[in-house]
DNA sequence: CCTCCACTGGAAGATCGGGAAG
DNA sequence: CTTCCCGATCTTCCAGTGGAGG
């Protein structure tokens, strides 16, 4: 039944995008001197998850490639590559300056002067997850590097902004910014249809099963196509042609299961016996939850660090913490 | 209402692990 | 081998905050 699983894999990136049009044309507005040996505008990206924020950036990068003889990009997700010099050294990566790089002999900001040095074709760089990156003065720094043609994407605008500095933000507010909406259920059917006609077979999945997708979905098309990707794995190890309403109930579930099991497995084992202690009670106290971690662990670390290990598993969205200061509380996501 | 203190999260410095240079 | 330096991780210290409980 799968006939191409490429499809259904959520970096996958489609030729032909749909009902983003006006997005696309501010983007490649944003981005047009690029194609003249020009700077482009350093653009920003926002809205919610699953609403084609990275998808269309990389669909633009991807065909600025292919149209533009000269010229460099570069994909940099900074919730995996969170710190100053990840963040810099994937750039460097982009236009081939890192072969001699080495943490330890490389002087602290050999990594911006060499940026700062590129003379070579217009460099487009895709900053991903925006607001997830540890230093954001980082920004600043790049933002300074006027060789650079940015792509930002973010989840939410303020929550970028409130720690840059005025300068900073200032300029992103005045530069190009395109908001991105979610899908409505129909738009997300429209999404999925292409992916069923090019993975699957033709008839694998009807109209009526997609729009039950869609509607679980909630809008997220990464949540969509996730789901649409266990529903045919599911529907393949039964030994089906087609996918059942039944499968595709179960196939929701374990779609999220699955996106969460994939971020627990991310965490280092003293992080994961804090979400299991969390998991168990499904609603914690923060000193409860402390005093817990210590008898379970034989070198347990500082109550600080676990602070830490906290906020890192919120944004990985495994749990969530309610209230402020004593009426606190975690608990995980269902 | 007010006070207290559990809790948060920034800052600074220590420690760890690892690769290069001597 | 040792020494040195790096980023990453962790600890220590602490100022600020706002909800619980008088």
């Amino acid at each position: 039944m799968i006939r191409d699983a490429r499809v259904l894999q959520p970096e996958f990136v489609p030729i032909d995008i749909v009902h983003r049009t006006q997005e696309v044309n501010t983007l490649a507005a944003a981005l047009d001197p690029v194609t003249d040996s020009q700077w482009g505008e350093t653009t920003l990206i926002h809205g919610p998850s699953g609403v084609g924020k990275t998808c269309i950036a990389r669909h633009m990068t991807d065909k600025l490639q292919e149209s533009v003889l000269d010229l460099n990009t570069q994909y940099v997700n900074c919730w995996e590559d969170y710190s100053r010099f990840k963040t810099l050294y994937r750039i460097l990566e982009g236009i081939g300056q890192t072969y001699d790089i080495h943490r330890q002999s490389t002087p602290r900001d050999e990594l911006l002067e060499r940026l700062r040095d590129y003379d070579g074709p217009p460099y487009v760089v895709i900053l991903d997850e925006v607001d997830q990156l540890e230093d954001k003065r980082v920004l600043y720094e790049l933002y300074r590097t006027q060789s650079l043609t940015m792509i930002l994407i973010a989840n939410r605008e303020d929550e970028l902004f409130e720690p840059l500095n005025e300068r900073l933000t200032s300029r992103l507010r005045t530069s190009t910014r395109i908001e991105f909406k979610r899908y409505s259920m129909d738009e997300l059917v429209e999404i999925l249809r292409p992916r069923v006609r090019l993975g699957l077979r033709e008839d694998a999945v009807t109209t009526d099963q997609l729009g039950l997708i869609a509607n679980a979905a909630a809008g997220d098309a990464r949540v969509g196509i996730e789901t649409l990707r266990v529903a045919a794995r599911r529907a393949t190890h039964e030994g089906l042609d087609t996918v059942s309403d039944d499968i595709i109930r179960n196939a929701v579930s374990e779609a999220k299961s699955e996106i969460r099991q994939r971020n627990v497995d991310r965490l280092t084992d003293h992080q994961q016996i804090v979400y299991e202690i969390i998991t168990e009670h499904g609603d914690i106290a923060p000193s409860d939850l402390y005093a817990e971690y210590r008898e379970h662990t034989e070198n347990p670390k500082s109550d600080r660090m676990v602070r830490n290990y906290l906020k890192k598993m919120e944004r990985y969205n495994l749990i969530r913490a309610e209230g402020h200061n004593r009426g606190r509380t975690y608990h995980s996501v269902t």
